[in-house]
DNA sequence: CGTTCTCTTGATGGGTCTCAATATGCGTGG
DNA sequence: CCACGCATATTGAGACCCATCAAGAGAACG
């Protein structure tokens, strides 16, 4: 009675969707009612083990899952971009684990955990293609955290920066943001540092590298790829 | 209809389960008549994108799912012990998305999906302690990719290490195998190498290290904690 | 009893880090 | 509108961590 609706979701495992934000079908005119709010750069969304009873949806801007060490050091553990759903799991938790803070000024819209569970009631399952899912953002968060655990592991500094600048274009691609590869870029070089795992003056030293071989050009919060078939052939070889 | 359920799962979110073996809980008569396989060393309970309609519980041994790149380098992604169940998502998506070999001689039991959906059903909700569940293992997963994420990209050789020692150990520990920090450990200095992103010299050069400190003994495949306070430290400091 | 893993150790080189200094841009307040 | 402070980007020098290559010794295995 409980997982038999779960067992219906197979459907999602070849799922399209190339960002994180696949939670749920919205209506416009549910949209139109829901409140948006505006949040500053450096504001948090979420601080640890924070308890919550809604979800945030970005409308515009950067955010970041990190954990910090007391030494100083950083990791970015996610990021999310316009369209994306914050932790899709806080659902089943109702707990953010680790801070989320805004990388940009941004626009959320607030989801509360009642409105998606009578939206998803209202939805009968008629729709194979149309509804994702919150399984599916979930599913679609493992795969991402696995492809970052290879970057980490096993990719030289320049293949993870390329593999990140590959992605964040096919991320931000859905949401219009892309127009003939030019696209906004935000993060700082120590943002960058904290995602790929290496230090800023590094990450400095690979933009460079990048900018002088003509793969892609990086200012004034702009990236563009003036080379995408050389950036992904940097940004390392295929799984076998 | 459909989200209901997941919504009541919310009681999951503080679970003390140590291992991945948190998928549901098993009749000591059901597991009797429940087939028990033997797979030998370096055989694959998947393959990449394989299809399958059932889980596996390991009763005894090691296993691995990893990434292998063209040019030979290999990441592991995931690690199951004794009484782990390997990659509760399958039941979500009906596939394998990358490979699982064995990395000892093991023992494992099939579960068809029909039969965790049957169970499932059978058990209401009555138990809000006792049983454990499928989303509550996939919620385990992520902690682990998030904890592995911080690890490959910001802690040293040294760290790395130790925390992986100290979480085996403690993952073994719910299945009895430890016994006054002394545990098995098979895994070859190939794998730890492919576990924590270094090469398997400078794997061994570590465990020499750690050795000549008196913080472990490692030989014949038995690994004992002889300085657990040490080990800890030298893992990591803990994330704020 | 050879063959193949696995472990060990040394030498060398390279990728990346750290420290440090300077430049550049940007917001804020006078 | 300018001055100032702070965040960010850039660049160099040196050191260190770790990778790679290579060779040999056990150990396991058929």
């Amino acid at each position: 009675m409980i997982f038999a609706p779960v067992l219906r979701l197979t459907s999602f495992h070849q799922e399209t969707s190339s960002g994180t934000g696949v939670l749920i079908m919205i209506s416009t005119t549910a949209e139109m009612t829901r409140a948006r709010y505006e949040i500053r750069r450096h504001k948090h969304l979420a601080r640890r083990h924070e308890h919550t009873d809604r979800l945030f949806r970005i409308e515009d801007g950067w955010a970041c899952q990190y954990r910090l060490l007391p030494d100083g050091r950083r990791q970015i553990i996610a990021l999310f971009l316009p369209g994306d759903y914050c932790e899709a799991q806080w659902v089943l938790t109702g707990q953010a684990n680790w801070p989320i803070v805004a990388l940009t000024d941004m626009f959320v819209t607030e989801i509360p955990f009642h409105d998606i569970r009578a939206r998803h009631a209202a939805h009968n399952s008629q729709e194979p293609d149309g509804m994702k899912s919150l399984l599916g953002s979930i599913m679609h968060t493992l795969k991402s955290h696995e492809k970052w655990i290879v970057n980490l592991g096993r990719m030289s500094a320049t293949e993870r920066i390329c593999a990140l600048l590959h992605d964040l274009v096919e991320r931000l691609r859905p949401s219009g943001k892309v127009v003939s590869n030019h696209c906004p870029m935000p993060l700082t070089q120590y943002d960058l540092a904290d995602i790929v795992g290496i230090s800023s003056v590094h990450v400095n030293r690979v933009l460079q590298m990048l900018r002088g071989e003509g793969v892609i050009s990086l200012e004034a919060g702009r990236l563009a790829l003036l080379n995408p078939v050389e950036l992904r052939r940097l940004g390392g070889p295929a799984h076998v």
